[in-house]
DNA sequence: ACCTGCATGTAAGTCGTTACATGATTGA
DNA sequence: TCAATCATGTAACGACTTACATGCAGGT
């Protein structure tokens, strides 16, 4: 258990999917997963030799290769489940937006707003990316095994978007009765 | 800027509400902000000593006291002001059931709705946490200024509730169409 | 010839938690 | 008097990010 068993999961989880590079891998951690998850180089390369290291995965095309592509074994798809299966480990809550609001008084109602809009529109931007992915993968994906899984995880951030702008639009409308104003000390 | 400045918001917020000592402070973030926030001790203590040393908290009750209050200053309340208008920093991504149930396939359908109705359970309570909170306070502190902030992120916590707890049951009623089984490799 | 993208890694630094150590006060 | 709670701190560790260093391949 050398390295996070966070980013194990992540690795082993992609590599289930198909073989690929170090260097693929985070861009398929960034785009597939990114909604929900990140990984940093950092963080997968050395992860990357662990898990050889326990013959979780092997490489092909070359260990000594400047492109060698990480394939899951049979005990990387046991440690995967092994993994999946344990408790998802609570991260500590750090709400930027919130601590901002909650001390709203101190900074301003005008800010306050400002803040408000942004959320907004940062929910609807990915609401609407959200809804064309959907729809796109239905299309693409629908059969696999896979889907409706993928389809799970899409559809949380479609609800999540859309709370939240309700969210921002009821409480912009409650923050408009009060005056505006600069900071006050 | 010796420590963390997400810290210093929080306890120069804390300390705009009210003077307390470093125990009361963490009591308070758990409590007071513990849905969006966290603090611990560690970082607590030494972020108090940086801002005295800054001049925006001083100690009352004797410098060497077992039990000294700290209060914001002047600067100290400038600084806040300073801390709560900088862009909130995002928090790379880094959510454990939605890896998982990504990975449902892997992982195995009754697993994945055991996950669903463990996130449901979850949400729920926060729920009825939140609504009663929300009931309480505002008989008790409608009135203040600082109100109509709070309020606002109790109403977030309720709408993220309430969309957590209808996208589980939408997900929980797509995925029972999937036949039971254990991890499938 | 040069720039961009693919590819692999390391080092340093930040941020934060947990566990430990210590002691005073207070109520049962 | 004994346990719980209040109170203050430090040390060790863990997890991650960022920035840096390096080089090849392919297109213009």
């Amino acid at each position: 258990m050398a390295r996070s068993s966070q980013t194990q999961m992540a690795v082993l989880g992609a590599l289930s999917i198909e073989p690929m590079t170090a260097y693929a891998l985070r861009e398929t951690i960034r785009d597939v997963l990114g909604h929900f998850w990140s990984e940093s180089f950092g963080q997968i390369y050395p992860t990357l030799h662990a898990l050889e290291e326990e013959g979780h995965v092997r490489r092909r095309g070359g260990a000594r290769a400047r492109s060698s592509e990480f394939v899951i074994t049979e005990s990387g798809t046991a440690r995967l489940i092994e993994l999946l299966s344990e408790p998802a480990r609570k991260v500590p809550a750090r709400d930027g937006l919130m601590l901002r609001l909650f001390f709203g008084r101190t900074l301003g109602p005008d800010r306050c707003r400002d803040l408000l809009q942004q959320a907004r529109a940062a929910a609807e931007g990915r609401l609407t990316e959200y809804e064309a992915l959907l729809a796109r993968l239905e299309a693409e994906e629908g059969d696999t095994p896979d889907w409706p899984y993928i389809r799970t995880t899409l559809r949380a951030g479609i609800h999540h978007s859309r709370s939240t702008i309700a969210w921002a639009d009821e409480s912009l409308a409650a923050l408009s009765a009060l005056p505006g104003g600069s900071p006050s000390p």
